[in-house]
DNA sequence: ATTAATAATTGGAATAGTTCTTGATATTGA
DNA sequence: TCAATATCAAGAACTATTCCAATTATTAAT
């Protein structure tokens, strides 16, 4: 019998190479804990929770792996105001909802069909390389 | 006759209060500035602007005189990604499109009729409070 | 107008997030 | 296996911004 702890249950194959960018441990590790933990974190907090796989990790490391991933295009950088920056797995364009009460941040998808030339009036000849759309406010109850 | 040099014919009149804000004369300056210079300055590029005219301002008041401003919803703070803040009079909702050529930060309006509502799959319940669309690109040069 | 109370400004020190540097370690290719 | 290259670790350095304490300006009340 295999020794599964809950943990290794949920743990996530990464393969050895991710868009031309070679999964190191400690990217791969970084990497994971993205997968596994939607909520945003930043480096700090990638940096604390790796160390339980990878105690040796050091936080310039993390930065690093995540510098690499980003550039990769393997996960999304996210900054809100003059915070520290975010890691999101998430590729698809989307936008972000900060709950000003909860600190929680919420994806936020485009509907269906929507471009944003037809929202916006771009300079003429514009293309766009990177959207970034931020949100804060609050989410009321549910009556 | 008046002695009036180019830039005192340019001068923008500032009233003693806006918004609830007693205008001293720094706060004036740094105003007057964002009003003229309408390139997004950062606090740096405002405050070497600024100190023709007032040579003895400090770095530390026109980061007070600029949130002051911003807390009262007289002027905007703009962030790219985790560069300096940028500073921009134009209150109306509006977005920003960097052009990564030239450096140059264009503002973008929504067109008419637009709803952030009707395009994006918000959270059930939010309420906005302040949006921040950042655009990334280049201009192509017209055929 | 004088004075007391309050608010704003200054200059420099402190802070926080991030990047840089250097030497060690690991990986790849010949 | 060995050389060349890439990555990592630890801490120093950097930069934008904020904080702090002392001075200066403004306001309101007498």
């Amino acid at each position: 019998m295999v020794n599964k702890t809950p943990e290794t249950c949920l743990e996530i194959e990464i393969p050895d190479e991710i868009c031309g960018l070679r999964m190191t441990t400690q990217r791969r590790e970084v990497y994971r804990l993205l997968q596994q933990e939607r909520n945003h974190p930043t480096a700090n907090d990638v940096f604390m929770r790796v160390k339980d796989r990878l105690p040796n990790i050091s936080l310039a490391t993390v930065y690093n792996c995540l510098e690499a991933l980003v550039q990769h295009g393997i996960i999304r950088q996210v900054n809100f105001d003059r915070e520290s920056s975010r890691y999101c797995p998430n590729l698809s364009e989307h936008g972000h909802f900060h709950d000003e009460v909860t600190g929680v941040i919420h994806d936020v998808d485009f509907k269906p069909g929507v471009n944003l030339a037809d929202v916006l009036n771009l300079p003429p000849g514009a293309v766009i390389d990177d959207v970034e759309i931020t949100l804060r406010g609050k989410v009321s109850p549910a009556l």
